[in-house]
DNA sequence: TGGCTATAATAACCTTGCTTATTATTAGCT
DNA sequence: AGCTAATAATAAGCAAGGTTATTATAGCCA
């Protein structure tokens, strides 16, 4: 087939995924906001919550984050009293993240908007669907995790 | 159906959405570095260059980002001389936004990168999953354009 | 033991989002 | 004509991504 000089813009895969992407964030974090925490804030509290202690470096690689960027959010969220850093016994190099006791309330407010959320963006689409929608996310962020541009060179 | 204490974290429908879209980000970002331009610059460009002239706050609207958001991208590519803003002779609020010459020739490489890419990462999706998965996309997207919280209240 | 090499955290810098607030100008109405 | 409303662009401030470079410390091995 020859290439059509003139694409559907409005059909182009990459922006539409980065529309829906950016409007679930700010709408989070427009419902979230007089609690005082932004998605990515909760996505990290959210992973402590699982497993207190971690090292930021794991914390990192969890989330998939870039150390440095996980490092500022960490400073946010330890500015505001949400966690503590503490420095590791046996690794002086290391910092370990805990969470405070004014977490967990807060935890259940987020989980509820999330999931509120979410609700309202999946609507129209069955349980099945749902479902397979996912399954091809995870798909293409397989392929996207392969690619050799996207591992960056370690030589 | 009682609801699971313990969520799949790794089946988060926004946070993997987040992921695949960023990852799409940062990877046609580095591909295209050498050339200079950004993933969202280059879409800039690709609107002006279907419809050169435009005013800055049509851009915004059609490109669905604020105004000030467009009003800086708009510096840096001016500021590389990919584009220039000129005064509006009826209305002098108005800027109005037309590409260089030099634009032509660097959009056909990211045109080619971003095909490649998009190849890359829907990998394993045939034609019809594809565009399957789109059309769910915008529905997604529709739903978030019609959640109260996202339109912002113009009272 | 001493000296490379690897690792953890952070600093510094750049881009792109959003909000809120200003400034300049236009439009509309009385 | 003159006042108020709305609109275009921008400034200022914050958050969250990424890179690259530094610093401090561990680890390894000859």
């Amino acid at each position: 087939m020859i290439a059509m000089h003139r694409e559907n813009l409005d059909r182009n895969f990459g922006f539409i995924l980065n529309d829906v992407s950016r409007l679930m964030r700010t709408n989070f974090d427009r419902r979230a906001k007089s609690i005082g925490l932004t998605r990515s804030q909760w996505w990290v509290l959210t992973h402590l919550y699982r497993r207190d202690g971690l090292v930021q470096a794991e914390l990192a690689e969890i989330l998939e984050i870039e150390r440095p960027t996980l490092g500022r959010l960490l400073d946010r969220l330890e500015a505001k009293g949400w966690l503590r850093r503490e420095p590791d016994p046996g690794d002086r190099r290391v910092k370990r993240v805990y969470l405070t006791d004014e977490v967990k309330p807060a935890m259940k407010s987020l989980r509820r908007i999330a999931a509120d959320l979410r609700q309202e963006v999946l609507e129209g689409l069955n349980e099945k669907e749902r479902e397979r929608l996912v399954d091809i996310l995870i798909h293409l962020k397989t392929n996207l995790l392969n690619l050799p541009v996207t591992n960056k060179s370690k030589t």
